[in-house]
DNA sequence: CTGAAAGCGCTTACAG
DNA sequence: CTGAAAGCGCTTACAG
C-alpha cells in the first residue's frame, strides 16, 4: 500500500492536479461539486500532500526551532519543556512547524549555525542555554535569521535577548532577607561565564549596598550551579563564617544542596539560618517544607520568545529586548530574626 | 544575501549540479581535488543542501515522532520530556530526525492518523498519553507505519506496545506494605479507562489476597491522577475507615494529595499512616522527606521505544511488547508497625 | 471553472 | 572522473 500522490486522486476523479492541488488549498475557482468529489476520493484514499514537496512548490511550512546545546536525560527545572511547550503552542496557533535542535547534533554534522538554519528552512529559532564559548554564539550576531536568545547578551541586527530582570529580582530576593533582619548573608552563584549570574550577583551587591551592609566578598561563592558544589562550598563557608544567618542562591538546585549542606552540620531552615532560591523548580514546593525562592515560568518565555519571532518574520518588527516577568514566592525558608 | 543553492556552488566551482552532489553526499567518484574545490566553495557561501529537495530527489531524511495528545505548560512528571529526550537521542544517533507531534494540533488540520503521518514523511511513532477513546486511537492497528504505544494496550500488526510491568509493579509496592505490618492498605487509583490503572489495581488485588488479607473495595478510589481528586477522597476515606494504616497511590501526584489531606486531618506520614506513590517524579525526593515509590524511568522508555521504531522500520523486526524496568525506591514514608 | 507547463532544489541512473 | 536529463510531488502563473 503505497503513499497515494496528488496525481492518484487527480486520475481517481478525473480532473488535472492543478485542479486537485487548488481544491486542496482552499482556493474558491473550483465547482463545489467537483470540489465535494476531490473530498471524498482524498478521505477515501488517505491522502496527504507531501510536506517537502508542499515547501519546494512554493506553498513553504514555516518553521519555528528551539536550539539547545544539548538534551538531559532529565531535567528536573523542567526548563526545556516549559520553552518547548510555549514556543510549540505559538508555532501550532500561528500555522509554523515546531521543530528541537541541538548545537551538539549540529556539530557532528559538521555545519554552522546558518547552514542548520538553512538545511531545515528554519525561519526563527529561540537558544537557550548556550555558553559563550560556543561557536555558534558568534554566529548568531552576524545571521540574517531572526533569533532570540534566552538569558544571554548578544549584539545583533536580528537578534533578541529575552529574560526577566535578574539583577532586580536578586536585588528583592536579598532585600527580602535584610527585611527580616539578616545582615550576614552570603551568596551562591551559578558560573562565572553565565549572564544570568553576573546579573544576579549585581542586584545582590547592589541591595547589600543600599541597606548599608558591608559588601564581603568572601561571602560569595560560585558553584556552577551543581548542587554537589553548592554543597560543598556551603560547609567551607558556615566552617570559616558561623556568623552567617542566610543564603541567597542563584538557583534551586543549588539552594538544595545549600540546605542539604546546612542540615549536615545540625542546623536547621529556616530556625538557624534562612535560604532563598533561584527558578521555582517543580520540586521547590516541596524542598524543606516549601523554597522560597524567585518564579520563572519557562512556558511564558517560550510563548513571548516565539511571538517576537513571529513578529519579526512577518512584520520586520525588530525588539532589541523582551522582559518576562516574575514572581517572588514567599514559603517557608526565611524566617525573621529581628 | 538569498539562500545559496546547489547551482550557486556548482557554478562557481565551474562542474555540474551532479558533481556537486556526489561529493557532498560523499561518493568517491569526484576527484579529491575538485572534492576540495567545493568543500571550500561551500564554506565560503555557508551553503547547506535544502532538505525538502533532498527528500524529494530520492534521499529522504527519515523522521521519527512523538505524538502525545497535547502538551502542558509545565509538567511535573518530567514525563513527556524524558521521552523527547530518549526518543531524541536515538534519533539523532541513527540520523533521523525527531519530531514533535499533538493530535489536537492535528484535529485542527482535520487530518486522521495515518495522514497526519504521510504529511510529515514519519516513518515511525511513540504515542504517548493517547485515551482509549481518542479517534486516533482505532486508527492506529490499521495503519502500516511502525508504532509503539506507551502504556496501552493496542491490537495491530505495527503496533507495539510498551510500559513497566505495572502490575508486578504495584504487587511488590502493596508487598512492602504488608511486610512492613499493614493489614488495612487503600488504593488511590488513577482513571479507570487508563491501561495503567487496570494494571496497578490487578497488582494490588494479588498483593492483597496472597497475603491473606480481605480485599475490601470501598478501600478502592478512582482520582483520575489528580492531586486535588485524591486530596478529597482520602479525606473521606480517612473518615469512613479510621482502620486504615497505609496508602498506595497508582501516581506520586496523587501521593501528594493523599499526604496533604492526612496532614490536614492532624496525622503524620509515616508515624501515623504510610504512603507509596508511582513514577519517581522529580519532586518524590522532597516530598515529605522523601516518598516512596515506584521508579519509572521515561527517558529509557522514549529510548527503547525508539530503538524498537528502527528496527521494525530498517530490519522489519516485529516486537508486540517491550519490558521496561523499574525499581522500587525506599525513601521516608513506609513504617513497620509490627 | 479547468488544464498544460514550468519550476522549486535536489538525486540518481545512464552515458561518456 | 564528469555531465545532461529525468524525476521526486507539489504550486502557480498563464491561457482558455
Amino acid at each position: 500500500m503505497k503513499k497515494a500522490s496528488i496525481r492518484d486522486v487527480a486520475r481517481e476523479v478525473g480532473v488535472s492536479i492543478t485542479t486537485v492541488s487548488r481544491a486542496l488549498n482552499g482556493y474558491n475557482d473550483v465547482s463545489a461539486s467537483t470540489k465535494e468529489k476531490i473530498r471524498e476520493v482524498v478521505e477515501r484514499l488517505n491522502y496527504a500532500p507531501n510536506d517537502n514537496a508542499r515547501s519546494l512548490g512554493g506553498k513553504a511550512t514555516k518553521v519555528l526551532a528551539l536550539l539547545v546545546s544539548g538534551l538531559q536525560q532529565r531535567e528536573d527545572s523542567g526548563f526545556v519543556f516549559g520553552m518547548i511547550s510555549g514556543l510549540y503552542c505559538v508555532a501550532e496557533k500561528n500555522d509554523y512547524e515546531f521543530i528541537l535542535l541541538t548545537t551538539n547534533g549540529a556539530k557532528q554534522k559538521k555545519m554552522n549555525y546558518l547552514q542548520l538554519c538553512r538545511l531545515k528552512n528554519i525561519e526563527g529559532v529561540i537558544i537557550s542555554g548556550i555558553k559563550m564559548d560556543d561557536p555558534y554564539y558568534t554566529e548568531l550576531a552576524k545571521s540574517e535569521i531572526p533569533c532570540v536568545v534566552v538569558d544571554a547578551e548578544v549584539e545583533g541586527e536580528n537578534v533578541c535577548s529575552l529574560s526577566i530582570n535578574n539583577a532586580e529580582a536578586a536585588y528583592k530576593s536579598v532585600e527580602l532577607l535584610i527585611q527580616n533582619g539578616h545582615r550576614k548573608i552570603a551568596m551562591v552563584n551559578g558560573s562565572s561565564s553565565a549572564e544570568v549570574s553576573k546579573e544576579r550577583y549585581k542586584g545582590y551587591v547592589k541591595a547589600i549596598e543600599e541597606n548599608g551592609l558591608e559588601l564581603d566578598l568572601s561571602y560569595i561563592k560560585s558553584c556552577d550551579f551543581e548542587e554537589k558544589i553548592a554543597y560543598e562550598k556551603t560547609i567551607e563557608l558556615l566552617n570559616t563564617h558561623p556568623e552567617i544567618t542566610a543564603f541567597f542562591c542563584a538557583s534551586d538546585v543549588m539552594a538544595i544542596g545549600v540546605i542539604t549542606a546546612i542540615n549536615s552540620i545540625g542546623k536547621e531552615v529556616p530556625k538557624d539560618i534562612s535560604v532563598v532560591g533561584f527558578d521555582d523548580i517543580p520540586a521547590a514546593k516541596f524542598v524543606n517544607g516549601g523554597l522560597t525562592t524567585i518564579c520563572q515560568e519557562p512556558f511564558v518565555m517560550g510563548k513571548k520568545g516565539g511571538e517576537a519571532l513571529i513578529a519579526m518574520i512577518e512584520e520586520n518588527k525588530k525588539t532589541s529586548h523582551i522582559n518576562i516577568p516574575y514572581t517572588l514566592v514567599e514559603r517557608k525558608t526565611v524566617k525573621s530574626i529581628r
